[in-house]
DNA sequence: GATTGTTTTGTACTATTATGACAAAATACA
DNA sequence: TGTATTTTGTCATAATAGTACAAAACAATC
C-alpha cells in the first residue's frame, strides 16, 4: 500500500488547508477531552491525512524515520492507538491500514468503500439504513452490538 | 483465540455430526468444481470445524502438527486459500481468524456477528437489509461492489 | 522554582501473521 | 508407462503487532 510518495495531486493546495483543518479539529477534540494532543501525535496525525488513502504502521514508521530519525513501531502504535480512541482515525481491517476520520468528535458508526484499484477509500455518510438493518438483526438475535466493521471493496467511480 | 483444546461441550455428538455434514458438502462442492478435496485440505476444515468458534491459521498449524507430525505456515495458509476460495470458509478480518461457512455452495454474501467475551462468531442470515442497503449506498457513489466485510462485534445473547 | 507523581516516549526485544521460492511428491491423463 | 500438471514439503524471510522497562517530559503542588 502506498509505497510511492504521497503523490502531488492537483487538489494538493486544497489537501494542506484540509490537513490543517483536521489538525486543529484534533486539537479540539482533545481540549474537550482532557488529553494532550503531543507532538508525536500531532505528527502521526499530520501524516495520516498527507496520506491519499489507507496507510499502514510500518509505512508511517517509515515516514516518521525520515522526519525524525529514529522511531520504533511503539511509538506509532501507541500514537496510532490513541487516535483512534478519541475518534480521529479508524483502522480498516482488510487492509492492516489507517486512515483519517472525516468527521470525528462524536461516537459513530463508520462504514467504507474501498476501491481495489486506485487503493483509495472513502468513508461512506450512513444515512441510517445500513446501521438500522444491522442494529434489527442484531436484536432479533439478542446480540448487543458494541462495534461494527463494515468494510465494502469493488471499484471506485473515477476507477471504472 | 482458542487457547484451549476443543470444549467437550453437551452439544458434541451433533457436533461430530456437523463436522461429517460440513465434509461431505465439500466433498460435493469440489466435485462440481472440478477442484480436488485432497487428504490435506480436508483435515484442515475438519479441524476448522471442531473448533467451537474462529480459529487463526497458527491455530490450525500447531493441530495440524499434533495430526501428522510436520506442516509448515505455508501449507495452512494454502489450503485456506483454497478453502476460502471455494466459499467452504470464511475469514473473519477483525480477528485474524477462519470460520466453516454454514451455507457454501453459491457464492454469497456474508455477515458475522462475533461475541467479545465467548469468542463465538455467527454467520448471520441476512434477508436482504442489509445488502440491499450496501447496494444502495454503493449505487448512489457509483461504486462497484466486489465483496463485503461485515463484521459486528459484541455481547451474545448467551453472554449477556 | 524545586519536588513529586503521572503521563508520554525511547528502546530493545519478542510475538504473531503471512508470503516467496524452489524441490519433491502425488495425481491426472494421454 | 511416460509426461504434464497440481499439490505438498521445506527453508527462508517479510509484514504486522505487542511487552517490558528505563528515560524524559509534563502537570500539579508546595
Amino acid at each position: 500500500m502506498n509505497t510511492s510518495p504521497p503523490a502531488p495531486l492537483p487538489t494538493d493546495h486544497n489537501h494542506q488547508r484540509f490537513i490543517h483543518h483536521a489538525l486543529s479539529r484534533a486539537e479540539a477534540v482533545c481540549e474537550r477531552k482532557g488529553r494532550r494532543f503531543t507532538g508525536l501525535r500531532k505528527q502521526v496525525l499530520k501524516l495520516i491525512w498527507a496520506n491519499h488513502g489507507p496507510v499502514t504502521a510500518y509505512d508511517l514508521l517509515k515516514e516518521l524515520r525520515q522526519e525524525k530519525g529514529n522511531a520504533e513501531p511503539p511509538t506509532v502504535y501507541r500514537a496510532l492507538e490513541f487516535l483512534q480512541h478519541l475518534g480521529l482515525i479508524h483502522r480498516i481491517e482488510s487492509l492492516n491500514a489507517y486512515i483519517g476520520c472525516d468527521h470525528p468528535g462524536r461516537d459513530h458508526i463508520c462504514q467504507f468503500m474501498i476501491c481495489v484499484r486506485c487503493n483509495k477509500a472513502v468513508e461512506v455518510a450512513d444515512d441510517g439504513n445500513m446501521t438500522s438493518a444491522i442494529q434489527t438483526k442484531a436484536d432479533e438475535l439478542g446480540f448487543q452490538v458494541h462495534s461494527q466493521t463494515v468494510e465494502i471493496a469493488g471499484i471506485c467511480r473515477s476507477c471504472r
